[in-house]
DNA sequence: GTCTATATGCAGATAGAC
DNA sequence: GTCTATCTGCATATAGAC
């Protein structure tokens, strides 16, 4: 809303983020956020009054930054199979920057479910209407009246698993090698893209108006 | 480890479960627990030296309420119809009858990844093993040499999805609707099948020693 | 074992100098 | 705007009576 930000509040906003995104709004602490921020903490309450109107500020700034980037690619979806191209590389490209990222909005939407609605209903994203989208381009699939939400959260299961699992995943199924983590993270977008290929063309082919089938 | 616990002990356990579950270590109060076990504040101290103590306490007898289940599912398995076919019911009994396990058990993976690595390994789960059983039933899919950990994580996170979204994922296209959900959920693992399904065909045709193959 | 009362420590917030 | 010093409150932990 407001216009520049001064410099300071821009170091407060950064290193409230990390601490936020690692910590949790529970577990961080303002001194923590203070010495990142090169700072002192009573300078925290000078800008934004409370902690919990800083991580407000922290969450909505950090929503606001991801929401266009969603927004703009649900609406310029025709096909299934491009949804979920965009799915893929959204989530990559997010969380592999940001891994401690998926825990912050699970946070929030546990304990806020409706400030999170509220927000994302704010911007252009309209759900009903990619349900309908999508149940006119895969109408065929199944007789569950559910398949368009069913589709929407194996896609982000599936992508956000190798990144909210992280830690544990690695450790146990990649001797904790870093290097070989992103390896399989690289890969995953081609094998996600065959897995939905499959379940696509068989929810199109008595359709078929797709020019992209052979995604 | 030891053998019977004392009624009280049994009651701060339980009620420690459900504040730690809903609010995390950090989040939770020592006085909300004694009150959910009917119980004092010093009581709870004189039981289990500290909060951390009797967090690591809840913890663990969560994980091992749990792990004995999800060890026996994994050995007995044989084909990966199988193992799909068991996560889905697995999950879905486990994480609808408490919606707030998944949330507990990302915090440990991300705060104490090693912790859960330890837990996991000191029961009979051998993550190698599982991987070499899956890489011999379906090792024709395609040339990636992690794709039995692909199908890991696209099983776990399409199970894991709706449980660990669900306030958010309800609000947006269920119009909240609690009944509308559940009947989502209840439909789950048939569409899941049919994926998996359909992934599993694929991959095991050359072989198709499966009698199973129809599934 | 269970309670009441108290101590301790720390984190968030404020006052006020510069 | 930024700092040092201080206040306040609350959560964990302990002491000690019963």
């Amino acid at each position: 809303m407001n216009a520049i930000k001064t410099d300071t509040e821009q170091k407060i906003i950064q290193a409230a983020h990390e601490v936020f995104i690692e910590k949790g709004m529970e577990g961080a602490r303002m001194q923590e956020i203070a010495d990142r921020a090169g700072i002192n903490k009573a300078l925290l309450n000078y800008y934004f009054r409370s902690k919990e109107k800083l991580f407000d500020a922290v969450f909505e700034s950090t929503v606001a930054s991801i929401i266009p980037q969603f927004a703009s690619m649900l609406n310029m979806v025709e096909s299934p199979q491009e949804i979920m191209f965009s799915f893929f590389n959204f989530y990559n490209t997010i969380f592999r920057e940001n891994p401690y990222m998926p825990q912050f909005f699970f946070h929030e939407i546990w304990q806020h479910p409706e400030k999170l609605e509220g927000i994302i209903k704010s911007q252009n994203i309209n759900p009903e209407e990619l349900i309908r989208k999508m149940s006119e381009s895969m109408p065929k699939f199944d007789e569950s009246k559910f398949f368009p939400q069913h589709m929407i959260a194996s896609v982000m299961g599936m992508c956000l698993f190798p990144h909210i699992a992280r830690p544990l995943f690695q450790r146990l199924f990649f001797d904790n090698n870093d290097t070989q983590y992103n390896k399989f993270l690289e890969e995953r977008t081609d094998f996600l893209m065959k897995i939905v290929g499959g379940i696509a063309s068989e929810s199109t082919n008595s359709i078929s108006d797709n020019p992209d089938e052979d995604f």
